[in-house]
RNA sequence: UGGGGCGUCGACAAACGGCAAGUCAGGAGAUUUUGGAUCUCCCAUUUGGAGGUUCGAAUCCUCCCGCCCCAGCCA
């Protein structure tokens, strides 16, 4: 994808908690005027919009402030981590507009120094080895409102935690047998300070350490030390995570570490009418409901991607939604607000009709045809324009023609007199319908006088149409798009108990002989475009083939008349 | 009955003791060769509730109510 380099705005952005403690700590002179940020996934899964709230806070604080920020894969789990995940991780970043540098890390990198720092505890008394079985430490944790109990281990002498943790990096126990844990509080009302572990034994071949370890540090050890090892100044997290920080900050004051950067957490990002878990994804794309984790209808950066949005167009959105501590659900019509605003400017218009109806114009001469001017973005002269042929034989779109139209309707209906854009006036004389009553043709005449679509008489017209020559028209299919669930908050028990009940049926339309105007025939793969009153439309990369393009709808257009009628129901 | 957070328009979100921004959604109108776009106007006499402090409170204090997170050898 050629969109990796753009340099992501950050102009007028509103601004939010996190960025005025990072001014303030500047102000104060703090870190030597450094601010250093990392963004820290687990290799484990594909990142999804959330993510990007996360990615687009991070390096965004440190491009503001001159300062960089890191890419670190949070790989303490060789059990759950795969390098499938690393190269899509690091792809996402890429396309969203963002660049490490040089600056590319894993936590893995630091399992020596985690060690060393961890004999430095255990030395000082801080740190035991515990031979309670996974159960026995969870029963002796307590509950939230009961204190936890000692284990008995926890006042072994410095030697044998020493001699038992050497061996326990040795390989010499099987898993489970032994683990090594902080010494903190027991009775703590934050069950994160009850003696938290801080390694646990796996015998897991790890992606990048090979079998060098069989002993993993714990998220709550890695992390902190990971981030003071990179000279993060500003370790920003999601709510979650709040009441880990006291921990976070207990291991960077034992160790003495000269690094002790400040954790700041804020509210995770969740959009109506999807999910973003990485449990209902597995559910949804294992079912079989969506057809994979690039599905366009998934919330995930891949997803995103292959339905077409534009990487500015969500980090304008990151930028819109703000950043705070509250937990909200931002609504999706936002984010579909943000690519509509940028195609409006930059989507060269087509016309592509998705449900033909054929129409003759019984008074054009047969076997006859012409070139007619189109502008190619009303809203961007410079964009030009184009030909569009048109001859007797016409698409024009299904529903855009009603027998009996009810008042408000006012495009094609018998004895009415519509435009076809940018080519003439045209009147419905004759209705053509099948055996069954279908209607399979309309007879309509044209007024040659309205070339390019403007009557000399100045009479008006209340509808404008647009429509495809049938003999110059390619086939193509169009894959339309709409929310994944009915219900604004599936993720939400009460609303959606079982989130298969609220999936919608309608979520993909596959169309596959809509007809396309010529220069739409030959659009490229990854192209974008406005099909006229419907929406905007991506050359799907993958499925697309030569001189048969499949098309992405990314968003539909407003559309006022169809939020009318459903509002009369 | 523990600990940690959070409650400002339908949805996000500012306001940092001086008189409730902005955006999306929604509504009305103008305009229009996309029922698109654009433009104009409307949309919280009031900030979860009740008290208190103050000349003045969304902001400070007290109590109450509601919601979220925490009992992985996951992150």
């Amino acid at each position: 994808m050629n969109e990796q380099n753009e340099t992501p705005p950050e102009q007028g952005a509103p601004s939010n908690f996190i960025r005025e403690i990072v001014t303030a700590d500047l102000a104060a002179g703090k870190n030597n005027g450094a601010v250093v940020t990392r963004f820290p996934p687990e290799p484990n899964g594909y990142l999804h919009i959330g993510h990007a709230k996360s990615i687009c806070l991070n390096f965004g604080l440190a491009a503001e402030f001159k300062g960089r920020c890191h890419l670190r894969f949070d790989d303490t789990n060789p059990a759950k981590e795969e390098v499938e995940y690393i190269d899509s991780i690091k792809e996402d970043v890429h396309w969203l507009g963002f660049d490490w540098g040089e600056h590319m890390y894993y936590a893995s990198d630091y399992f020596e120094k985690l060690y060393e720092y961890a004999v430095a505890l255990i030395k000082k008394g801080k740190a035991y080895v515990c031979s309670l079985t996974a159960a026995e430490i969870r029963e002796y944790r307590g509950t939230l409102t009961e204190p936890g109990r000692e284990s008995p281990y926890r006042n072994r002498s410095v030697e044998e935690n020493l001699d038992l943790f050497a061996r326990m990096r040795a390989g010499e126990f099987e898993e489970g047998k032994h683990v090594l844990r902080a010494k903190i509080d027991m009775a703590s009302g934050n069950l994160n300070m009850r003696d938290p572990v801080m390694y646990r034994i796996l015998k897991a071949e790890h992606h990048r350490t090979g079998d060098t370890w069989c002993i993993y540090p714990m998220y709550d050890y890695a992390h902190c030390v990971s981030d003071s090892v990179e000279g993060i100044t500003h370790s920003i997290c999601t709510l979650e995570f709040e009441d880990h920080r006291p921990l976070y900050d207990w291991f960077l004051d034992e160790l003495g570490v000269a690094c002790h950067p400040q954790q700041i957490e804020f509210a995770r990002l969740n959009l109506t009418h999807t999910v973003m878990s990485k449990r209902k994804f597995l559910k949804l794309v294992g079912q079989g409901h969506v057809s994979g984790w690039d599905d366009p209808r998934m919330p995930t950066l891949s997803g995103i991607r292959r339905r077409g949005y534009t990487p500015s167009s969500v980090r304008n959105f990151c930028e819109r939604i703000g950043v705070a501590k509250r937990n909200s659900v931002v609504d999706m019509a936002l984010l579909e607000h943000c690519i509509r605003e940028e195609m409006n400017k930059a989507a060269p218009r087509a016309m592509a009709v998705l449900r033909p109806l054929r129409v003759v114009l019984t008074n054009y001469p047969e076997g006859e045809s012409e070139e007619l001017d189109a502008v190619n973005n009303p809203e961007d002269p410079s964009m030009g324009a184009r030909k569009v042929p048109f001859s007797r034989e016409l698409y024009i779109e299904e529903e855009d023609f009603m027998e009996n139209p009810p008042k408000q309707f006012f495009r094609l209906a018998p004895g009415r007199e519509v435009r076809l854009r940018y080519a003439y006036f045209i009147t419905c004389v004759d209705v053509v319908k099948d055996g069954n009553g279908r209607i399979i043709e309309l007879h309509c005449t044209y007024d040659p006088a309205t070339r390019g679509g403007d009557a000399p008489d100045n009479r008006k017209v209340k509808a404008t149409l647009h429509w495809v020559s049938a003999q110059h028209a390619s086939e193509a299919e169009v894959r339309l798009y709409d929310h994944l669930f009915t219900t604004p908050n599936p993720g939400d028990e009460r609303e959606c108990p079982e989130i298969t009940g609220c999936l919608n049926p309608a979520s993909l339309v596959t169309l596959d002989s809509c007809r396309i105007e010529p220069s739409l025939a030959r659009a490229e793969r990854g192209a974008r475009f406005q099909f006229e009153r419907q929406g905007y439309f991506f050359v799907d990369p993958i499925d697309s083939a030569e001189g048969r393009p499949v098309f992405n709808r990314i968003v539909s257009l407003k559309d006022s008349y169809a939020k009318a009628m459903k509002a009369k129901g």
